[in-house]
DNA sequence: CCCCTAATGGGACTCTCGTTCCGTTAGGAT
DNA sequence: ATCCTAACGGAACGAGAGTCCCATTAGGGG
């Protein structure tokens, strides 16, 4: 008889197991803002989350897997996206929402919180590459009705066109001091479109 | 009279304070190679240094200092580049000269923890700023001359250039699992160029 | 409604990080 | 070559993070 030792907290995961984990991953979003990652600590999480210190280290044990948790928890949020059927405007309409994101003193705090997190454990990198990954699908719709609409060459990567459009924004937030406005959306948006249309981002086969 | 009170190290730099200098942010780098920022810690760093633990907390006092000190000294040592008068080809030199900086395990590493370090500590975000500021100016020239020679509409931004074609390979490194190739460094470039020539990072008046 | 036990919570303990104190070493100016 | 003191290094100290033990609470199946 092996003893399959349970995780605690998966066995009975509602009632109060799942308030509890609803009021960390709240006092965590908090705590990653004001602090960020590097001053993440789970006795003060205990405290804010008003739930005993042992539980926090029980339940998450580290750092890096409740950020993970808070990961999954985010991912299963999804925004509302617009749907106008212009490329260009579909485009436009991601990269200023991303940039309202990242420009937002809490969104944009808690983005770079969770990347810093994702730079040193597994395990988050993995619940961030999900998270990333969810997102990117629910735009790359638009570009595949691109291609189809014959806008944009055959074997072009809706996920890399995607991805080109937050790839600056990301930069210029991580490596420079010059701010995250609109007409930075709207270039990254625009560099993306004329990439894609020059076929930059076609598929390496046929 | 007011003490000014000069902070350890300036006052004699050379000799062994230079020696010391050196060899911390020697093991600085193999520190944050093997346990990224997160795992950096001041105490060990002295034992690798072979220097005393007191010295490294009084010169640097905390993480975040000594990586911004460290950044500093990366920023002195530039790298030779290329300059073949090929708009494309200086593009493609640079986009495969950051893809192998980022795909080299030590580089890689490195690079991702000081980006990690500019996190949370504004003096190292400072430093990281005015080393990417760097970087971005040795290869700006490629642009402006291409811009001189009529490749490129008149106007065009070329730190921005540049930066897009560095900004898709870090967003993959931080986002994605997928690997850092020579394709991937060849598509970044190639998109920078057909955005550059589409005019998308034109300056905003005139 | 009752019972079993998963899950929580408090408190004591340990160990590591960072600080402080003070004696020792070596730059570099004369 | 000598001296002054900037800078270094060892050791003891204190605070705080993380662990362990065990008593208490509440979920949810019967």
């Amino acid at each position: 008889m092996v003893d399959e030792p349970t995780p605690p907290g998966t066995v009975r995961p509602g009632g109060r197991t799942a308030r509890v984990r609803a009021a960390v991953l709240r006092a965590a979003e908090d705590a990653l803002v004001e602090h960020g990652f590097g001053g993440l600590d789970l006795g003060d999480l205990a405290q804010r989350a008003e739930v005993g210190r042992t539980t926090v280290y029980r339940r998450w044990g580290s750092t890096g897997a409740l950020v993970a948790d808070l990961l999954v928890d985010m991912a299963e949020q999804s925004l509302p996206r617009s749907r106008s059927g212009s490329l260009a405007e579909d485009l436009r309409a991601n990269a200023r929402l991303v940039q309202r994101t990242l420009a937002d003193p809490r969104q944009g705090a808690l983005f770079r919180a969770v990347i810093v997190a994702a730079n040193g454990d597994p395990g988050t990198a993995e619940a961030l590459r999900l998270f990333y990954r969810r997102r990117v699908e629910e735009w790359a719709p638009c570009v595949t009705e691109a291609v189809e609409r014959g806008e944009l060459p055959p074997g072009t990567d809706p996920f890399e066109v995607i991805r080109a459009v937050s790839a600056p924004l990301y930069y210029r937030m991580l490596t420079t001091a010059e701010p995250l406005d609109e007409p930075a959306a709207d270039r990254a948006a625009a560099a993306a479109e004329a990439a894609a249309r020059a076929g930059a981002y076609r598929r390496p086969e046929g």
